[in-house]
RNA sequence: GCCGGUGUGGCGAAAUGGCAGACGCACAGGACUUAAAAUCCUGGGACCAUAAAAAGUCGUGUCGGUUCGAGUCCGACCACCGGCACCA
């Protein structure tokens, strides 16, 4: 313990926290509930005993938290930052008139409660509701104004029902590429009989070009089958996927970082497994280009744009060679390219080891080297394929290909610097003006042509990458030669396009998203397979009715030795009376906390995910435009959403997504979910000396609160610095505004009645009888209700416009810092108008909600007052006039340089503010002797004396 | 390598192009106290000077520029943090 108790925050604190789960002060209304009598919310707009309507309802502020992952570690002080952040904000909305929803949840899905499970057999349910509970606790006790009746747990039956219910959306709907929109399932069913027609519109798609292998020889049915399933949003495929031994679970690209699972950081490896995906890439130019329309920071929206990675440039359709022995078909190989001006030095060609066609095309002296290569390539993991500075490798499959703008033969190699996964998985090598292709030609002799002469003609052209003029790129059809980059590159799309060799073409980083998890607690998926007459394994979905499908009961949670998910364990789930079995994968956690924010609006409606009057009136109408291309919606959707970075991509690409699809399809009113998103900067550990970067999430909060209560742990987190930085924790830095806390305490109490309750406390044996010790408290007696001066005015409105101009910019170290100036101003007064620091109570409420509470309630019992609850307290205005000043200090410079403060009465003209400044004895020495060239006086602020 | 961000006292930080360091921590001195804790008051960027001061000089990562005036704007560079990384 540092020293006395600056106030009795240990009784305050949670008599209020009682006091406003009892009266449930925070609780938000949805339109058409009835408000009960003795609410203060009620009371301030009158609507006691009443049913509102959205319209009469004010208006509405959605303030947001990244909910947390309850772990067994409980709460560290990096989760109440953003926490106390919203708190601040949302309490200062419901003082600005705002009808505010604030809520908290769980996103509590989740490896470690599985991993315990494997290990103890303890239910995870168990775990987490645990863990929840620890959770809970610990965020209750720092005051938060969080609406508890809308609390949501992602491993709620009742809310992962409705997860699966929006899976079936995702598996029932399809993407429309002439819409730019999903479209219910049912709409390509009567299309499929048009496939034919619209082939042009769906040329596209590999997945369709793909199927015309796969629906070889079988029946209509079966093809009709496949055709509508390989255009779900959720889709099922064979594809090579990121297997980790160790988690027993296939990854998505997002969830692995250098070759290692996120979680845990073990190895993971290429392995190719039946998968569901959401077809993500389908909303790729919309997740891009629907960032301008939404309010987060320039880097945030960097990473989003980086990870769906859009390049524009060509595909470029090369022939291969006629060989030797074949004949008839001589394959073509398609690339992509970002620079088809240099199409004419394009010298060799490189597919990727696992390249459709390398077999095809491999020359039989070649055919051992090139399996050899592609083992090699295989049995690498990504880290050592993507190590930085490592030398290429590749070998020459002994075909070749044609340059169609040359007529060339040029050879075709396989290399594992060129990617299965992106493009087209082909590349054509231009070295001259490729850093990798340069490399690559370099180790194995390949020849380096220019067709790029580089602006400064000192430049070596070899390597040269950036743009420049076009040389050596003439045939007898075609010349791009003396033409700027840009400009060739439009020539050469367009002669490939007029020759049906290539075409403008646009490519994403971006890829499918892998749904499935061979895990036990996540949420199964609502699918059932079944086998046709020919005996082919197909996929239907189960009823919506059939919802929630919870997950079966086990005794072991590990993963079978084959590799089949816990699931698969329990075959009286899995096997169906008619012969059909359940999928056995189940979803990641993302799946969850891709929609919770709905949920919020909503959380108890058994009928629907969320009503549609409640997601209008808490997300707000969207404007509907003219062109049914339009996705670009007028409303806000979430007002603030705040959390960490290090769901920059992951969670928030994944959530706009799903919103997305549920735009399209009706359900929701807004194109994107999160109008506004800050993240909040990362707490560093406390011992900073030794240079620490880890987290501060050693530090925990429950002995901070025991220390100095919860209004300083909060007010301490806001004053650190601004809520975007990281920060080093410091405990004695919480003491500064704990003693903060104990001047406006001593500022409101009398001193006297103070030690009566501090020796009734300490003799007091029933420690029940505590909190009514709070009533010994008296008002100190320099509070009057007295007509405040002029200078207390001022005081107090120039606290009351930087407070409030700080709230609205997210300011909150600035705003405490002002208010510690009222304080250290105020305690000085020996008369303190009552009103004075009623509207100082009000500005610091947000931030220390008990201690506020109970000194209005003081306040109260003594004067007469407007509002009774300061939970919904107007915020105070503040008024220009009281801040005029009649005289003001002004400073004069010499050549920039301060040399004296003047005082001039503030409407003083610019004449006599110079002859004033010239008239100071300090400025003189400075100007004497020197020609006064001229000066600049910035009314109120500044006088500038230029003299040489 | 590419993209984004940040560099200000011993520390956390503050400053619409206009008095750099508000507010707080730590520290030092004083008051109160038998004493301590708590509280209250005072001090504080560096240098130079001095018994003490005043005055002065320098000072916001480095170098340059724009401007009457730059922590703030522009250019080049350095360091650190975050993200991406053989993406054709």
């Amino acid at each position: 313990m540092s020293g006395r108790r600056q106030y009795p925050f240990h009784l305050i604190e949670p008599k209020w926290q009682q006091h406003w789960d009892a009266q449930q002060t925070f609780r938000a209304w949805n339109p058409g509930e009835v408000l009960p009598q003795g609410h203060p919310f009620a009371q301030r707009y009158g609507f006691e005993n009443k049913a509102v309507t959205a319209a009469q309802l004010p208006p509405k502020f959605y303030i947001l938290d990244m909910f947390p992952y309850p772990s067994g570690a409980g709460l560290h002080v990096g989760h109440p930052e953003g926490y106390t952040a919203t708190d601040i904000l949302a309490r200062y909305q419901r003082a600005r008139g705002r009808h505010v929803l604030h809520p908290m949840g769980w996103d509590a899905f989740g490896l470690p409660a599985e991993q315990y499970a494997i290990k103890t057999g303890q239910h995870p349910r168990k775990t987490t509701e645990a863990n929840i509970t620890t959770f809970k606790r610990q965020i209750k006790s720092l005051g938060f104004s969080y609406d508890w009746t809308r609390e949501v747990d992602t491993t709620d039956t009742n809310y992962f029902k409705w997860t699966q219910w929006i899976f079936l959306k995702l598996y029932n709907s399809y993407f429309d590429y002439f819409h730019n929109k999903a479209m219910p399932i049912e709409l390509l069913k009567d299309a499929v009989s048009e496939i034919p027609k619209r082939q042009t519109e769906w040329a596209n798609n590999d997945y369709l070009n793909s199927l015309r292998n796969v629906t070889r020889g079988e029946s209509e049915d079966a093809i009709r089958r496949h055709i509508i399933d390989s255009r779900r949003l959720a889709f099922v495929t064979e594809a090579p996927v990121w297997w980790c031994e160790q988690l027993g679970t296939v990854l998505a690209n997002e969830e692995v970082i250098d070759g290692k699972s996120e979680v845990g950081g073990f190895p993971v490896i290429r392995r190719p497994m039946r998968q569901w995906m959401l077809r993500i890439t389908a909303y790729a130019e919309r997740l891009l280009s629907d960032l301008d329309t939404i309010d987060w920071t320039d880097s945030l929206k960097e990473m989003q744009r980086n990870w769906i990675g859009k390049s524009e440039g060509a595909e470029v359709d090369f022939a291969v060679a006629a060989s030797r022995q074949s004949a008839a078909e001589t394959p073509i190989i398609r690339v992509f390219t970002t620079r088809p001006d240099t199409l004419f030095g394009a010298t060799y060609m490189v597919l990727s080891p696992e390249h459709k066609l390398v077999a095809q095309i491999t020359t039989p002296e070649q055919k051992k080297a090139v399996e050899d290569y592609k083992a090699f390539a295989a049995g690498k993991s990504d880290l050592e394929r993507t190590e930085l500075a490592k030398e290429k490798t590749g070998v020459f499959t002994g075909a070749y290909a044609i340059n169609p703008v040359t007529d060339k033969q040029i050879p075709i190699w396989i290399a594992d610097y060129v990617l299965a996964s992106y493009g087209t998985g082909a590349i054509m090598a231009v070295p001259a003006h490729d850093e990798r292709d340069f490399e690559f030609a370099k180790k194995f002799d390949l020849s380096i042509v220019q067709v790029v002469q580089p602006p400064d003609p000192k430049t070596d052209w070899q390597g040269f990458v950036d743009d420049g003029t076009a040389v050596n790129s003439a045939s007898a059809e075609l010349s791009l030669n003396g033409l700027p980059t840009q400009e060739a590159k439009k020539k050469i799309t367009a002669w490939l396009e007029s020759k049906g060799l290539g075409k403008k073409t646009i490519n994403y980083k971006l890829r499918d998203w892998l749904f499935s998890r061979q895990r036990y607690w996540g949420e199964p998926f609502p699918i059932i397979w079944k086998r046709d007459a020919a005996g082919n394994l197909y996929h239907e979905a189960l009823p919506e009715s059939a919802l929630p499908l919870l997950p079966p009961k086990l005794d072991d949670y590990k993963p079978t030795p084959d590799g089949q998910p816990p699931l698969a364990r329990a075959q009286d789930w899995v096997n169906l009376p008619d012969g059909s079995t359940r999928e056995t994968n189940t979803m990641p956690q993302w799946a969850g906390s891709c929609w919770y924010y709905l949920r919020y609006l909503d959380a108890k409606n058994p009928n629907a995910f969320v009503s549609p009057e409640a997601e209008n009136y808490w997300m707000g109408k969207s404007s509907t435009l003219s062109s049914p291309l339009s996705t670009k919606s007028t409303t806000p959707g979430v007002d603030l959403y705040v959390g960490g970075t290090e769901h920059a991509v992951l969670h928030l690409l994944y959530a706009r997504f799903w919103h997305k699809v549920l735009f399209d399809l009706g359900y929701v009113t807004t194109a994107e979910p999160f109008f506004k998103l800050v993240n909040q900067g990362i707490i560093l550990g406390e011992d900073n000396q030794k240079m620490s970067k880890s987290r501060g999430n050693v530090v925990n909060p429950d002995e901070i609160l025991v220390e100095y209560g919860a209004d300083a742990f909060r007010l301490y987190e806001m004053f650190m610095g601004p809520l975007q930085d990281s920060k080093p924790w410091n405990t004695k830095g919480v003491e500064g505004v704990y003693r903060f806390l104990g001047r406006v305490w001593r500022m409101f109490i009398d001193e006297h009645s103070e030690t009566e309750f501090e020796q009734a406390e300490t003799t007091a044996t029933d420690p029940q009888k505590h909190r009514e010790l709070l009533n010994l408290l008296k008002l100190n007696p320099s509070i009057k209700d007295v007509q405040p001066t002029a200078a207390q005015l001022k005081t107090l409105h120039a606290t009351i416009k930087k407070v409030t101009e700080d709230l609205d910019g997210m300011r909150f170290n600035t705003a405490i810092s002002e208010m510690m100036v009222f304080v250290n101003e105020a305690i000085k007064w020996e008369t303190k108008p009552a009103s004075v620091l009623r509207e100082f109570l009000i500005l610091l409420a947000p931030f220390a909600p008990h201690v506020t509470e109970e000194l209005w309630a003081k306040l109260n019992s003594s004067f007469v007052i407007r509002h009774s609850s300061l939970s919904f307290a107007e915020w105070p205005k503040h008024d220009p006039a009281l801040l005029i000043e009649d005289t003001l200090e002004i400073p004069v410079q010499v050549n920039g340089k301060l040399r004296d403060v003047i005082k001039a009465p503030a409407d003083a003209d610019n004449a006599t503010l110079e002859a004033a400044a010239q008239a100071s004895e300090k400025v003189k020495p400075f100007i004497d002797g020197k020609t006064i060239k001229k000066i600049i006086v910035v009314p109120k602020k500044l006088i500038n004396i230029v003299a040489v």
